[in-house]
DNA sequence: TAGATTGTTAATCGATTAACAATC
DNA sequence: TAGATTGTTAATCGATTAACAATC
């Protein structure tokens, strides 16, 4: 309810805080301000203030806000303390890609289970999953409690993946596949989609 | 002039409009409304009408969107009736994933170039082009012109790598290092972090 | 202490929605 | 014609910014 509260705008810029949180951290840096996160990312100083405000007073007046704390608070308040299963549907390109993806190391989620309906895919290796049968997805996601899916099939099968990964219980969806989902209100859906960002893009080129 | 006056946040939905629309071409509907596309994409129809109408008059009263009409329309307003030529800047699992994926195809874009500086990866095949090496970026994007270029490289040399793409005459970058990029204010940047957009949805989950 | 920076309120700015005349 | 839907204006809603007292 107080979760509610806060609009889901600013949820999506706590993950770019915190990123820039933990390269100060790696970088060695203690303290910083907002200001100097303001310099950093391109948000007003003020916006960073309030937005964090919303969460609770993390900062000193005249210092500015510890690196390990804040970074250590927003982890707690976005829910990546633990490290999240996630589970891959689609084995092709974008897929196997995902699979490989170094990038959710040490940012809260790891890949545990990818599915695939083409019998020349299923029981290979991608990384370290094997490709399990699409047929038993629901059954498989659902016993295995994961909540968080990233679909990556063609797009004329996305809606139907979707509607199985809910029947599963998954409450999270990143969706590489080029069409909006139709899912429950309390289903969570982001989208990326390369292409769209780019063609925003090419609007501004001549 | 007239250009810059209209919402960044408008140009980015008209990519979103122009997928519905060419699902639809593919479907065989000949006619759209407002009302339709909202019931699709999940943005009022008030909205759609009003960002449409910032560039024209696409619609008939009573009948709606001539669906190929209005998809003609937008392509030529992102200015994707021409294919762009793309750079990929890291031969590693993201940048080789992005050679091999199929949805530019048809949505105005090609990857006909891609860099390491790996000499292990140097010369490889990857997809349909072979791997140059980063040294020779700079001219050799500068010399074909390309002026679109895809960022996937480790986040620490990211910076670097985007004050080379800007020498080299790119006007468009899309990132997917986990990194904020300084550009001059010609150059457009947009970002993609899947771990930020988990990261996202993870804040509703229990 | 003096300087710096927070957290927060009020003011501003911009985006979305509601409503409806115009008209196909 | 009657019904439907556009394009657009005015009203509403929400997000951002400016400013400053509190205080480290």
């Amino acid at each position: 309810m107080a979760k509610k509260a806060i609009p889901d705008i600013i949820i999506g810029r706590l993950p770019i805080y915190l990123r820039a949180l933990e390269r100060m951290q790696q970088a060695g840096q203690k303290i910083t301000s907002s200001k100097d996160l303001s310099a950093r990312l391109g948000f007003s100083a003020a916006q960073i203030r309030k937005d964090l405000s919303q969460f609770g007073e993390f900062g000193k007046q005249g210092t500015g806000y510890h690196v390990e704390y804040l970074s250590k608070q927003l982890r707690a308040i976005l829910n990546i303390n633990k490290v999240w299963d996630v589970a891959i549907v689609g084995a092709g390109d974008v897929g196997s890609a995902l699979a490989h993806y170094k990038g959710f190391v040490n940012r809260g989620f790891q890949a545990t289970l990818i599915f695939d309906n083409d019998p020349a895919k299923i029981g290979k290796k991608v990384g370290n999953l094997i490709v399990q049968d699409t047929a038993e997805m629901v059954q498989t996601i659902r016993e295995a409690g994961v909540k968080i899916a990233m679909i990556a099939v063609p797009a004329d099968h996305a809606q139907e993946v979707a509607d199985q990964l809910v029947e599963a219980g998954v409450k999270a969806i990143l969706n590489y596949a080029p069409v909006q989902l139709s899912v429950p209100e309390d289903v969570h859906v982001e989208y990326i989609d390369p292409a769209t960002r780019l063609q925003k893009m090419t609007y501004y080129l001549e």
